[in-house]
DNA sequence: TAAAACTTGTTAGTTTACCTTACAAATATA
DNA sequence: TATATTTGTAAGGTAAACTAACAAGTTTTA
């Protein structure tokens, strides 16, 4: 396959996906995948900043210190201000923000993992799953 | 791997991809993914309808029409009514449409094309080829 | 065959998910 | 110690989608 062709059926199955996912995700949890994605963050990583939110989910600090406010309006998570540094601001969630992503954590994804499961074969599965990672790196890119 | 973690981390892989892409795309070239489909599309399928062309991409018609919209004022796209159904308006390129196609087909992929060269091996290369396909069928669903 | 229902497409107005600009306050550097 | 950088927030703007409402042509049905 000449590489141009690969690059254009990548980007056009990647856009299809992606509308897809978003669309599914707003049909059942009111969040953004950009607003799923942080809550996740954040729980996989206690006391993180907003600004290393912003950077792993690639928005502004500023959008992200919307999103952080909604979340905090919503008692989904908790800021405590850094002893070494005033400015910082360690990000946590409440038991709120735990029973949440524990709700939607399985959720969230069973649309998705539906679909793998009754459309591709066991070997298309394990080809995905190689894939994964290429992907990721093609993505961390910057 | 379980079935739920290949799904969360597809799912966080292709947002991060688009998210790339996306920026990129509005970095080169003025127009969004959706327009750069679209277009992509008429010219691989003349006389083509406005529906068909929404369904494709995942839009509703509406903003199929406003895409339309834009393109007809920038002379890139003209329509003929159909003689069967009165309704119906074929859509197709002009020749200032088919240039546009011309020239940015390659540069607009080049980006990510670029990816692809300096970051995977060749094996890598190769297993991406064959999961296309296989993303293509997990968006494709409805 | 006339009325009802559906299809195709448009316009208008709204929403969402970001962005840019501008700023305050704390910290690091010259 | 003045200047630059970092961290975070607030206000306002914008792109790309959406829903609602409608017009006009076509098909179905009573």
């Amino acid at each position: 396959m000449p590489p141009i062709k690969l690059s254009s059926s990548l980007r056009m199955a990647v856009a299809a996906l992606h509308k897809g996912l978003r669309k599914q995700a707003s049909y059942t949890s009111s969040y953004s995948m950009t607003e799923l994605e942080t809550i996740g963050f954040i729980s996989r990583n206690n006391d993180i900043l907003a600004s290393e939110l912003a950077s792993l989910t690639r928005i502004t600090t500023q959008s992200m210190s919307q999103i952080l406010k909604k979340f905090e309006s919503q008692g989904l998570i908790a800021r405590t201000g850094s002893s070494d540094d005033k400015r910082k601001m360690h990000i946590s969630l409440t038991p709120a923000g735990e029973k949440l992503v524990k709700q939607n954590r399985y959720e969230r994804d069973a649309f998705l993992q539906k679909r793998i499961e009754t459309l591709l074969t066991d070997k298309e599965v394990a080809l995905l799953e190689k894939v994964v990672p290429i992907l990721d790196k093609l993505a961390a890119a910057d």
